[in-house]
DNA sequence: CTTATATCAGCAATACTGATATCC
DNA sequence: CGGATATCAGTAGTGCTGATATAA
């Protein structure tokens, strides 16, 4: 059953009901294409997100309590996410010279270049993802998503 | 950081990006809020909708590939999914006489009974959820989902 | 015998909870 | 030493992939 099909088991439910159901499908869509999208790099979505977070960073090195904070899903095995970053070389990570609880974890050049490549291929498949909209219902879209 | 403050760090995103990353957000706060309602029942979101799908078969027994493709959320372990509600006595669960390859699987007049309790406390919450939406914007939202 | 279907089982990655280490 | 913070580790539940059993 795809997205449409199963909305038509949701008609008789309440109209809150229904959206919140529609939600969760459209996510779930969302994780699937993205997802298979950044297979080529083995990377998963949340690690492709803790690039794009390090990438913000602009140098400045972030620790695993700001990358939680950060992170769209919630997750507390950051520590392990970051391992398999750090396996592929896309990151630095080293203690804090000034406080030893923290790590600091920085993105390498190696890491840049390849999230530039995973950006690509995730903004197509985004372009897919939202090809029926126009900008302006796009726009109405995220109005009404700030109501949440 | 809430879901208004995490959004602003995308503001430099493109439209589609943002988008969907907002859809995320949204859906990570609808599964933790309804996650907690049903806490006092000890059953997951996902337990739940197995729950809401059986009652919509109206006493005609449902096998684990019809849940699945119901399922809001994929999963290929329903076998053990179904093994919880088991446990509770919310389900009775035989192999299909005439297909001993199926499971039937049906809900009981216990998991009935809890699952009418469970839908005024995940009803109210959803009400929480979309407090900030008037009818006619729900409506809309909707409309714009459905392009998805 | 071959192919398709339905469920189950093993393994890897994830999410939650509490434990450990450091700072103040 | 006590409380707060930051990370780590253990456990349980999830999701994917292939294995098993039945049916056609």
């Amino acid at each position: 059953m795809n997205v449409e099909e199963i909305i038509k088991t949701t008609k008789k439910m309440p109209l809150e009901t229904r959206t919140l159901i529609h939600i969760t499908l459209i996510h779930n869509k969302i994780y699937e294409h993205v997802g298979n999208a950044l297979k080529p790099f083995e990377v998963s979505l949340q690690q492709f997100n803790v690039l794009r977070i390090l990438r913000g960073q602009k140098g400045k090195p972030a620790n695993l309590s700001t990358l939680n904070e950060r992170m769209v899903t919630k997750m507390s095995n950051t520590t392990r996410l970051v391992d398999k970053l750090l396996a592929k070389g896309y990151v630095d990570r080293c203690v804090c010279p000034s406080n030893r609880r923290k790590v600091e974890i920085l993105i390498t050049e190696s890491g840049s270049q390849a999230l530039t490549q995973m950006d690509k291929v995730v903004a197509e498949t985004e372009n897919e993802i939202v090809q029926h909209f126009s900008k302006q219902e796009l726009e109405q879209l995220n109005l009404l998503l700030d109501k949440f």
